[in-house]
DNA sequence: GGTTAGGGTTAG
């Protein structure tokens, strides 16, 4: 059991009894005594470590020069090695090494429909299994030849493990692959397929590849990871593979992946910088590497492999009833149905042709619903159908893509689920990007380092300068009188006023209403959640929503106190079961008090005690129950829970006392004449001073003239259209107020994006905490509201 | 444990 090295006379021999037996020929049924298998070794996998010293190691060799006996097919091999023997080959064999294994079993290969391989394996274990490796020659040195042959290791030194780490990769030219070889590959991409889906479980690339033999060579890459597919951008690209087997498929030759395949990918432009797209970041990349993809950019270049038309155009340049490619920027998009999604790309660059307009509901909207005048006019709408779909819903807007034989078609055609007046528009052109992948009809998202993103940056950034101007030249105060601007806004105050700019509402006093026609600046607090705040009418204390982590800790608290408790007269107690299927609440009867009086009218259930449940069981119960109290024991008396935590759940929404202005005490609920029992009829009862919920934010508006940090409060219920109840207890209502502001003020946005707003303010003073000098004018919006964001995607013009 | 695809336009 052990490797060893061969060099020349000096070592080990292979001892001369051993007959070769060719690797094609292997069979379950060979018998391999005496026999030796020689291969070279194309790829070495990792040394695995089991328990105590068991370690395996899985290479797989490859016949050099088949004899003339054996066939073709199969020449390629896994062979398992186990123990001390995995070790050291471990350490002293390097891929390309030519191997003799001796004292093998074979068994069936159980990786031979995913590698393709050899159906057998060898295995070698034990003390009979033996390795000699023959290391090929050193290329050759730069002369004088200053390495004696003599001067080679025939021992395993430090150097030949370094060695070990980083393989040397040889590639094989494309006009001589063997059927069923494993071989590392450059090319020149001719033709490439985005991956998608296959049948099976992994996406599936098609590409073309050429070198300097001229040769053709399909290639199919199945792999489940997207990641691990070559990152193609264009034609010309050149793609370095390893590990990939030959086969013949129709009379030709092509190339499918095999075990411990991996690509990486370059651009194909002379003189550009040779940076390595791949997935893994440890590739092996070195200075032959950089040679080899020079030469092949040069060649490319001189051999008119590639066609010199340029591989995308911009909208500038788009003909009507054309398959073009367009690298653009993702600004929006929007499903139209099951078959069909909506992207708004643009690229800076004007299109000639009228561009189709696609209306869509702004609810289904991903990225901003509207954009100013002059970048509306440059958008392009791209109906994505079929299998593109799947992969534009992952998209997101900002991102950089390439989409591959999109096509323009003239006139424009019916856009399902809308009608014709919606969406027939004659003299339209239209981009569909259809189903299917003929001729790489595909979409890639580009990286930001991308020479071709970088290009479209310039001409985008050069663009927003321009809409930039255009909007502070073309807005108040020279427009401020003019009906021209469209407004995302509209005040109900009734005031017949003019629009102020905003230095004149600061030289303004106090006291005073104003109109203005501003843009939102930015707004705070950025996390919409915190903007909604409980507020006490009585004292006018405003405080947080405390978050479910302290709320727990309260019930939790609560649930603690077991002293005997006596209820009051007024109750019955028992205990109560949660409506759940959920095992974690079983087992657990929580104590629960009704009023005899609610009993008696029938309502029983309409309000309960509940004692000793957690916040999360409430939740549960409350969900069943109209109306819930939680209860503790508090000196052998029914007491509420401290106020911090909601004295009241009423389905999903949740009821606070304030803590200065309550005098809560459990009491008996007088219905008499009541329909339903609702927070205030709870809070009189229990002496609880109910807090409102509120939305509480910080505008900062701007305008030609100045800047003005105004408070949006007393009138935001009304402002964005929502309770601030409702936005308390259902997601909906928050998603209503996340929509509105990402539409007032698009996050990342420019200026040019941002609506204009028609607001009334009203000026007030705040007495500071230092007195007189410290007061401070304050602003409010109020009497306005939000126009929801127009159900068009098109221009407005 | 093992297949997928194997370039060559949708038909909205």
């Amino acid at each position: 059991m052990s490797v060893h090295l061969l060099s020349g006379g000096t070592g080990a021999q292979v001892p001369a009894h051993l007959t070769r037996i060719p690797i094609s020929l292997i069979s379950t049924s060979t018998n391999s005594k005496d026999k030796i298998v020689k291969g070279k070794v194309v790829h070495k996998g990792p040394l695995v470590s089991g328990s105590a010293d068991s370690f395996i190691l899985k290479i797989i060799i490859q016949e050099e020069n088949p004899p003339t006996n054996a066939s073709t097919q199969n020449i390629s091999m896994n062979v398992v090695l186990f123990g001390a023997l995995a070790k050291s080959f471990s350490q002293a064999v390097n891929q390309e090494d030519v191997v003799v294994a001796s004292g093998f079993t074979v068994g069936k290969s159980p990786t031979v429909h995913k590698d393709k391989l050899h159906p057998c394996n060898l295995l070698l274990s034990g003390g009979d299994a033996c390795i000699y490796v023959s290391r090929p020659p050193p290329p050759p040195p730069p002369a004088p030849r200053s390495l004696p042959a003599s001067k080679r290791s025939s021992a395993l030194s430090t150097e030949d493990s370094r060695a070990a780490k980083t393989p040397k990769y040889t590639y094989a030219h494309l006009d001589d692959l063997k059927a069923g070889s494993v071989v590392n590959v450059y090319g020149v991409v001719v033709f490439f397929k985005q991956p998608f889906k296959s049948r099976g479980t992994d996406y599936c690339s098609i590409l073309k590849i050429t070198d300097k033999s001229n040769k053709m060579i399909g290639c199919t890459i199945f792999c489940e990871k997207l990641e691990d597919h070559p990152k193609i951008f264009q034609v010309g690209d050149i793609v370095r593979m390893h590990r990939v087997k030959v086969q013949v498929f129709n009379n030709s030759v092509s190339l499918v992946n095999t075990f411990g395949f991996s690509v990486v990918t370059f651009d194909g432009a002379v003189g550009g910088a040779v940076e390595p797209r791949a997935s893994s970041h440890k590739f092996s990349f070195s200075q032959e590497d950089q040679q080899t993809v020079e030469e092949l950019r040069s060649w490319t270049a001189s051999q008119a492999v590639i066609p010199s038309t340029p591989s995308a155009i911009p909208l500038s340049a788009v003909q009507p009833r054309a398959y073009f490619n367009l690298t653009c920027q993702l600004l929006a998009k929007a499903p139209i149905d099951t078959t069909c999604t909506l992207l708004r790309v643009w690229d800076g660059t004007r299109c000639p042709h009228t561009l189709l307009k696609v209306m869509v509901e702004p609810n289904v909207t991903e990225g901003p619903t509207s954009f100013s005048t002059e970048r509306e006019n440059l958008i392009a709408n791209i109906l994505v159908y079929d299998n593109h779909v799947e992969f534009a819903q992952q998209l997101k807007p900002g991102a950089f893509l390439r989409i591959y034989n999109l096509r323009s078609i003239p006139g424009s055609s019916k856009v399902p689920g809308l009608t014709s007046s919606q969406s027939e528009e004659t003299d339209h052109l239209a981009f569909h990007l259809h189903g299917g992948t003929s001729y790489g009809r595909g979409i890639r998202v580009l990286p930001e380092n991308s020479p071709d993103v970088q290009e479209l940056k310039r001409v985008i950034e050069a663009f927003q300068e321009d809409e930039e101007l255009l909007e502070i030249w073309s807005t108040p105060p020279e427009s401020l009188d003019s009906e021209a601007v469209e407004c995302s806004t509209e005040r109900s105050c009734g005031h017949d006023m003019q629009p102020v700019t905003l230095s004149e509402v600061k030289q303004s006093r106090p006291g005073q209403v104003h109109h203005v026609r501003i843009q939102l600046r930015s707004y705070e607090p950025c996390r919409l959640y915190q903007a909604l705040k409980l507020y006490c009418s009585k004292c006018t204390s405003i405080q947080d929503v405390p978050d479910d982590e302290l709320l727990a800790s309260v019930f939790s608290e609560a649930s603690k106190d077991s002293d005997p408790c006596s209820p009051p007269p007024w109750v019955l107690s028992g205990p109560v079961s949660l409506p759940t299927d959920s095992p974690r609440f079983q087992n657990r009867a929580l104590s629960v008090h009704l009023s005899t009086h609610l009993l008696s009218e029938g309502k029983s259930k309409e309000l309960l005690f509940l004692m000793g449940s957690t916040l999360e069981e409430t939740c549960q119960l409350a969900a069943s129950y109209p109306n819930i109290v939680p209860v503790r024991s508090s000196g052998g008396r029914l007491a509420l829970l401290d106020l911090s935590a909601p004295f009241l759940f009423r389905g999903r929404k949740r009821y606070y006392g304030c803590k200065r202005c309550s005098k809560a005490a459990v009491s008996e609920l007088s219905v008499e004449g009541a329909e339903v029992i609702d927070e205030k009829m709870v809070a009189e009862a229990l002496g609880v001073q109910l807090l409102q919920f509120v939305l509480l934010m910080k505008l900062e508006l701007q305008d030609a003239t100045d800047t003005l940090d105004v408070f949006l409060w007393r009138h935001a219920e009304s402002f964005f259209s929502v309770s601030a109840e409702d936005v308390a207890a259902n997601q909906e209502a928050q998603n209503s107020i996340r929509q509105t502001m990402d539409h007032l003020c698009p996050p990342g946005g420019s200026v040019g994006q941002r609506p204009w707003l028609d607001l009334c303010l009203t000026a007030y003073r705040v007495e500071g905490d230092g007195g007189q000098d410290q007061d401070q004018t304050c602003y409010q919006i109020c009497h306005t509201t939000v126009i929801r964001p127009s159900s068009t995607l098109s221009d407005p013009a």
